[in-house]
DNA sequence: TCTTGTTTTGACCAATCGGTCAAAGCAACG
DNA sequence: CGTTGCTTTGACCGATTGGTCAAAACAAGA
């Protein structure tokens, strides 16, 4: 045959390393699908839109991924990794108002760097994880582990005793809310930049909540 | 002409009441388009299964509505009221803490009775709130109204100096991210009734950050 | 009963959707 | 140069989309 099918294959079974104009385009693709999904959500974004946002035919778009699915997919499962990679960094050794607090600045940090990453996240959710339900159980190992490590804290009287996994809500609700809902927060406050207020609110809550 | 064509009337040229019938299907109509559109979105929905949700088929149901938009924007218009509700009913009169963890506690119940109400109204401001971006100057006088009464309670020293703005965002994000993120939430608690544990946190946090 | 206006529907439409395919274009190496 | 294999595309497909329309079915009062 001619082509030679490199994107059906899997991960592992790479034949041939991808060439420079396999990567550009690959890399153009979902960066476009990153655009698109993050604001039509998956149904309503269209092949040809994110074609025409990477510059390419939809063929040939579609020479490059074998389904809308998948461009999808590949967005998803790269986005959960670095959205979990604050909450990994929180660290059952340090100062665990510090390390709480930290962990709040970093995701709050991600929304305003990453907003696009936040949305398309939260389109996925709200639509009841049709396309992520399987990496659930990943992301509940990681917060069992974590609000372990919280709850020690609390049973010990290092920081109040609350739910640890309201709190981790807490932290994932009021961060991504600035990214989300971004148009909403906007359109009250009447100007543009709410991240440093919003980084100087977050402290003073989570320090009066957490205090023993 | 044969039809009557009531519906592209507006609200204040009422030539003929509705008629029983017609009162029905339209209102099954919008609860079926509730259904629908909280679920996958406006452009993820179709007027098929609005149709069928609502036991109709899909001719009868544009006898009554024009369009789908026209579905989607009456369920969004009457939802926005009883979604400020809360909000309306913070009294500057009141005592300040009792009144703003009341006011948390009443958008949590909404999260609760209400949630595809708020997977709607998330969904359409995730997207831009492009059929909804006009009622936001509404939404804007509200907190600005309410957010200087809590600046006075702030500045009074009745509560702790803070952001109103910022105080109302944490609220927000925090009551609604339980209806939104319904199935994250789920999926990392493993079990099925948050709200009685999100009230108490929701009390402690909110009593910490507003101590004076 | 007949008449009048409301309600319902099957058939249909143009546009758009995700996706296919064969053929053409192209780069690189001998 | 020619060959080989990677890349790109125009034309096309069946399914689904939101929406239309004329005609049929129905309800209700006279």
């Amino acid at each position: 045959m001619a082509t030679t099918d490199f994107c059906a294959k899997d991960d592992r079974n790479m034949t041939k390393p991808p060439t420079r104009i396999q990567k550009k385009n690959r890399a153009a693709i979902l960066a476009a699908g990153l655009d698109v999904f993050s604001q039509y959500g998956f149904r309503g974004a269209t092949l040809d839109q994110i074609a025409d946002a990477a510059g390419l035919s939809k063929p040939n778009l579609l020479y490059y991924f074998p389904s809308k699915e998948d461009i999808h997919q590949q967005l998803l499962s790269g986005l959960l990794d670095t959205w979990l990679d604050p909450l990994r960094a929180m660290n059952a050794q340090g100062d665990p108002i510090a390390e709480i607090i930290a962990y709040a600045q970093r995701k709050l940090d991600l929304s305003r760097d990453f907003p696009r990453e936040s949305r398309i996240f939260a389109n996925e959710v709200l639509q009841g994880a049709p396309r992520l339900g399987n990496e659930f159980p990943d992301l509940k190992a990681l917060v069992d582990e974590k609000a372990a490590i919280i709850l020690g804290w609390s049973k010990s009287g290092k920081i109040a005793n609350l739910d640890p996994y309201h709190l981790i809500f807490l932290i994932w609700a009021q961060t991504q809310h600035y990214a989300d809902f971004d148009v909403q927060v906007r359109a009250v406050l009447g100007h543009d930049a709410p991240y440093a207020e919003a980084a100087a609110f977050l402290d003073h809550m989570l320090r009066r909540t957490l205090a023993p």
